[in-house]
DNA sequence: ACGGGGTCATGCCGAGAAGGCATGATCGCT
DNA sequence: AGCGATCATGCCTTCTCGGCATGACCCCGT
C-alpha cells in the first residue's frame, strides 16, 4: 500500500514557498521554478496542509505571507541551503563533479551587488559554478565555519570571528532611521538619532544577527541616550514588519528600504550617521583561487556602489 | 513537461539511507522505515545516482557504508533533523500542535540511556511527545542555542557554553584505548595511556566535537607526554574508521565500542583512567515542565547506569 | 459601464514515481 | 547439500505531480 496522507514536506514545496515568498506572486514564483502557475499554487497549499497552518494570506489577488510564513521562510532558506550544499559538497569531494563556489549572503544584496559579479565572472569564466544562498548573518557563520560555504558577506562582526576567518573590507552602509508611517517624525526628510531617544525600539535578535545589538546600543550611547528594546525579529523583513505594526523605531541599512515595508517609512538620519563595514569573509584555511578571484571583483564592485 | 532526470535529493531518500547505514542492512531498514525491502532498496540506488556517488560498498552480503557516505551520514542526520524541528515548531508555534520535546544526543546513547527513558516517559504521560536526534556535538549546540533543539547530551563542554546553557550532570564515563587490531597492544587486557607515547594519533574534530581535542591533550599532558595528531575525524564512526586503517591510535569513551569496528580494537586503560562528565544540557530561559521532567528521569537512569 | 489583462484556484488527464509482490542470485550456517 | 538470510530485478498497481483548460475575481483604462 503506497502510503496515504503522508504529513511529510518535500523540497520542491519548500523550493516553491521560497519562490513564492520572495516573488510575493505565485505566477512569478512559477516562471522562476519553470513550472505552471496551478503545478506551484496546488504545491504550495498542499505544503499548507501538511503543516497545518497557512503560509500565505490570500487576498484576492497578490498574495502575502502570514506571521508564520514569515517566520519559515529563513528556516525553508537554510534547508534548501544545507541540502545544496551537502550533496555538492559529496559530490566534489567524491565524485568527479567540477569546483563550485559558494557565497552567503543578505537577500538585499544580491540584485546590485553579487548578481552583476557573479555574472561578470561567468562572463569570463564560462566554466565557473557558483551557488547563491540568502541566510541569515549567524547561518552564514555556522555553515562558513563548517567549510559548508566558501565566503560570506557580513557585516557587525564580532572579534572572534574575525580571528577566526579572514576578512576583507568591501564598502561602508549607512543606517537609517525606520519609524510608523503614522509617526510624528515620518514625513520629515531627515532627523537626528537623539530625537528617538524615548521611543519603543525594535532590534534584530542576536541569535541571527550576532553583534547587531550591541551596534544599536552604542549608536544611541554616541547619541547620549539608551534604547529601551521592547522587541526583537529574527529577520530585517519580521523587524519592518514590527515597525509597521507599531512596536517601536529601528534603525536598518539604507539598502534594506528596498524590502517590502508598508506601514513603515525610512527617514535618513543627521551626521554622525551610524555605520557599518560590509565586509566578505572567508575560512582562514580554504582561500581557494575562485573564492580570491570573487572577494576582488566584488571589492571593486562596492566601490564602485559607494562612489556612485 | 514532467521533469525529468531530476538530478535533486528527495526527504525519503534520506531517511532511507540513514536507516539502511544506522542497521547496516536493507531489510532492517525497509522493517524500520515500513516499507518492503525491494522498495527501500531501489531508492537507495536512486540516491546513489543522482549524487553521482556511491554511498555502500554491496559486499554480495551485508552492506557498508563507504568513505562517501560517512561523510554523508551526519549531513543527512542534520537535514531530517532541521526539517523535522522546523516543521514541528511551526506547527506548535502558529498551528494547534501539542508541544513535543526534542532531545539531540549521539546515536551509542540511545539504546540504554534515552530509549528506556522516553519509554518510562511515555508509559506515564500518554500524550507526551518526543523527537530524538542522532546529531554531533557542534550540530546539538547549534540547534540549542537556535531554541531547535529542548536539551542535548553532551560532553567536553567549554566554559562559554556552560554560562550560555543550564547544565545537569549526568554521568562520568571512561574511555578507552583504540588500536588497530594489527597493532601489538591490541591483545592486551589493559594499558597505561603512557605506553601510547610515541604513537601517531587521530582525534576528532573541533568543528565537530567542541573541546574534544584539548581534552586528548590534556589526558596525554597528564600522562607526561604530547601526542602527535596525524588526522581528525568528523564523527566517531570516521575515527575508528581511520584507526581500523592504521591511521594512528586514539580514545574514545567505552561505550563507543558498540559502534561497527572492524579493524580496531578497544583495550582498557590504566588508572588514572581519563574520564568526562556527561551532562544535560538545556536552554536557560525555556526550561519547560517535559524538559526538567526528562531531566530528572535521565538523570536517575543515568545514576542506575554507573552503579550497575 | 464594460471589456481586457492581470491575479489565483479548480477540474481533468497523462506520464512518471514509488511501493508491493514474486523471483533470482549469492552467501553463511547447520 | 539444504535452509535461511541477504540484496537486486522485473512486473504491476496506485498515487502524485505537472500540464492544459477553465473559472472566479480584481484592477484599470477607454
Amino acid at each position: 500500500m503506497p502510503r496515504r496522507h503522508d504529513r511529510s514536506v518535500e523540497f520542491h514545496q519548500l523550493r516553491y514557498f521560497v519562490a513564492a515568498a520572495e516573488t510575493g506572486s505565485i505566477s512569478a514564483a512559477a516562471r522562476r521554478e519553470h513550472v505552471t502557475q496551478p503545478a506551484l499554487s496546488r504545491q504550495v497549499a498542499l505544503l499548507e496542509t501538511r503543516l497545518g497552518v497557512d503560509l500565505f494570506e490570500r487576498k484576492k489577488q497578490r498574495i502575502a505571507l502570514t506571521d508564520a510564513g514569515r517566520w519559515f521562510l529563513p528556516k525553508a532558506r537554510q534547508m534548501l541551503c544545507d541540502a545544496a550544499t551537502s550533496t555538492q559538497q559529496l559530490r566534489e569531494h567524491f565524485g568527479k563533479a567540477r569546483r563550485t563556489l559558494r557565497i552567503g549572503f543578505l537577500g538585499t544584496f544580491l540584485d546590485d551587488l553579487v548578481a552583476p559579479v557573479v555574472r561578470d565572472l561567468k562572463k569570463k569564466d564560462r566554466s565557473l559554478a557558483v551557488s547563491l544562498f540568502d541566510l541569515a548573518p549567524s547561518a552564514q557563520l555556522e555553515r562558513l565555519a563548517a567549510h559548508d560555504l566558501d565566503a560570506a558577506i557580513l557585516a557587525n562582526l564580532e572579534p572572534r570571528h574575525r580571528e577566526q576567518f579572514t576578512v576583507r573590507t568591501l564598502s561602508r552602509h549607512r543606517f537609517a532611521a525606520v519609524v510608523p508611517d503614522a509617526h510624528p517624525l515620518a514625513s520629515r526628510s531627515s532627523i537626528a538619532l537623539d530625537e528617538l531617544r524615548g521611543e519603543d525600539w525594535v532590534s534584530l535578535s542576536d541569535l541571527a544577527f550576532p553583534g547587531r545589538r550591541d551596534f544599536l546600543r552604542a549608536a544611541c550611547s554616541a547619541a547620549g541616550f539608551e534604547p529601551r528594546i521592547v522587541a526583537e525579529a529574527d529577520s530585517v523583513g519580521l523587524m519592518l514588519g514590527a515597525v509597521a505594526a507599531g512596536e517601536g523605531v529601528a534603525i536598518a541599512p539604507r539598502h534594506s528600504e528596498k524590502l517590502p515595508h508598508a506601514g513603515a517609512a525610512f527617514v535618513a538620519l543627521k551626521a554622525p550617521v551610524p555605520a557599518v563595514d560590509l565586509v566578505l569573509v572567508s575560512p582562514r584555511d580554504a582561500m581557494g583561487g575562485e573564492t580570491a578571484a570573487f572577494g576582488r571583483a566584488l571589492a571593486e564592485r562596492a566601490k564602485v556602489l559607494a562612489d556612485g
